[in-house]
DNA sequence: TTACGTAAATGAACCGGTTCATGTTGTGGT
DNA sequence: ACCACAACATGAACCGGTTCATTTACGTAA
């Protein structure tokens, strides 16, 4: 493996022009530039970056952490946050915690030790339990919740399910269940917030036995829909569920349960994932801007990075209502 | 920010014990040991970690080649690789190529510059576009075709393909369409391949009528649901979709055209997504073990990099072949 | 007391780039 | 012929770890 070094011997030329021949080709001589453009190829050199990186003390990467990848909301914040980085010259390195607050860890202290220069978050920041924000830690939230402490990009949840209930409210019903994700994440508390404030304005009571808790994977939407329909004549009806995932299996289950919908039950989702507007009956779902969450996320954390102050640190991106055919009037 | 000098001036000791007790503490008497404790906690000392993969050589990070993450398929082979490489200490540099073979060449060349020590390669490799194999780039490919020029994990493509086919036949099907991906994808490629062996052995005639040219993209399956349909009583009885993104759509399509499923037409996928079994009718599909693939091209690269001969580099992963409810007997 | 062997600690050199104070050329004006 | 000045080129020092030949400390045996 060729160095530096070699190309200055084999070019006759120092050290010192070699690197600003790379770096800076203009600022020396074209009869220089050809001498050591020859030398590179004969020797095949190619400059180390881990050594480049070192000596100018930036890695030109940004760590995402992320829950779980094989989720296709975050797959498309996380293309988002590439293709922006990309362009200025930044890599990422996947942070998949898994769920786990030692993985975490683990991704945090990559920019503590300077192997990144900052970090994008995904996980939904828990109250007490969140690592971040950490000092010398550039960090920025993206698809989070109300109050995190420290830059983000996200939707109004909270505004977003109260539209949803809203809407199933204006189309006759009063019965209204939630498949809730896991109780104590931040989306869950947000999009309850939002549900309750939408009944309690149409004066309909809060029940409890009306909330199922699901940790908005596939599955729990299909258990929830078996514990909905073994409610009976108790049975909502109307669905809202704090997911797509949870929305189109609980779909399925409901199916297979002989019911219609939306006649039997409306069924609303949260998120509009691809395959949303093509399941059958196609999902009446909140739309966030996944990739733009990612872009100006991405965008905001290079700004950061430059260490020039954004004039704004907590962008709240509009999403779209979408109403398709899960979802009708009461009978 | 202080370095492992100022470590050692403040425990009174050498730059190179400071080194020793945190690299191999057991060769570092307690008391030493406890002095640099000290030492880090009050100067709070993190190692630069750039420093030390350019001295150590070695990057600890490969990078993961993929056409598109927002695409659940690539999202669960790279959730694989991830967790294998993480329990060896190494972290994942994400490449999103976006198809494009500049973003490609870039990415290989981190591996060239001793940013990465290898490489997984999603993208399938297409016969005269491939820049890999190359020299000095330890790669491996995940999830590709036939005769990869370099060490592969993937399953039987045209097997698989001429497993469903021969299912659709069994069924009692002589009329049957393909939905494929892009002509030159090498995936499309062994998919028709499977089609075309399982129709000649039932001694059907192919028709290039038949087969509709998609790109694996969901809006792709509607449009060919659109030209089967038009096709009226030439219409076949049968579809083989080379993904479940287009198989999903293109049952959309046809429910909106008033068929049912499979009662007027059968339709077959290729991936088992997530949501394949939730969809309505659920789709009878080939499920790759993507997660599988992910681990296995992860154990087979670093093995390659720690530079013992694997015993084997082509590994054919068995897959399953899932019956639901989009497909049955012919009328 | 001396000699010897082991365990632990030392610190200079090194990795391969970049930087910058200093040195060298070359051009043009008088 | 001489000087001024710009344009290039030079190469030693530096970044912050790791390594290893060497030195120091210390316990044991003769």
């Amino acid at each position: 493996m060729s160095t530096i070094r070699d190309v200055a011997k084999e070019s006759g030329l120092s050290t010192g022009t070699i690197s600003k021949a790379l770096s800076d080709p203009k600022s020396v001589s074209p009869k220089s530039l050809s001498k050591v453009q020859a030398a590179i190829t004969k020797l095949n050199y190619k400059p180390n970056m881990l050594s480049q990186k070192f000596r100018n003390k930036q890695s030109k990467t940004i760590v995402i952490l992320v829950p779980d990848i094989a989720n296709l909301f975050f797959a498309q914040v996380i293309s988002g946050i590439e293709h922006v980085v990309h362009k200025h010259g930044f890599s990422v390195l996947l942070g998949d915690t898994n769920g786990e607050k030692q993985r975490e860890q683990e991704y945090i202290k990559m920019v503590e030790t300077r192997l990144a220069d900052g970090l994008v978050n995904l996980c939904p920041h828990m109250d007490q339990g969140s690592i971040l924000p950490l000092e010398n830690v550039v960090a920025v939230s993206a698809g989070g919740c109300e109050n995190t402490p420290y830059p983000s990009v996200r939707i109004d949840n909270v505004g977003a399910s109260e539209k949803v209930v809203d809407y199933l409210i204006s189309l006759g019903h009063r019965r209204i269940g939630v498949i809730s994700g896991l109780e104590d994440n931040p989306h869950s508390i947000d999009r309850l917030k939002g549900y309750r404030n939408s009944i309690e304005k149409a004066g309909i009571k809060f029940e409890p036995e009306l909330i199922y808790g699901g940790d908005f994977n596939f599955w729990s939407g299909l258990s929830a829909s078996e514990y909905f329909y073994r409610l009976k004549d108790k049975m909502p009806t109307a669905l809202f569920c704090m997911n797509d995932d949870m929305a189109i299996s609980a779909m399925k289950g409901m199916l297979n349960n002989g019911l219609k919908i939306p006649e039997d039950i409306s069924i609303t989702g949260f998120d509009d994932l691809q395959v949303s507007r093509y399941v059958n009956p196609a999902l009446t779902t909140i739309s966030q801007p996944a990739q733009k969450i990612g872009e100006k996320s991405a965008e905001l954390l290079l700004q950061l990075l430059e260490g020039k102050n954004p004039n704004q640190t907590e962008y709240v991106l509009p999403y779209d209502f979408i109403i398709r055919e899960s979802t009708s009037a009461i009978k």
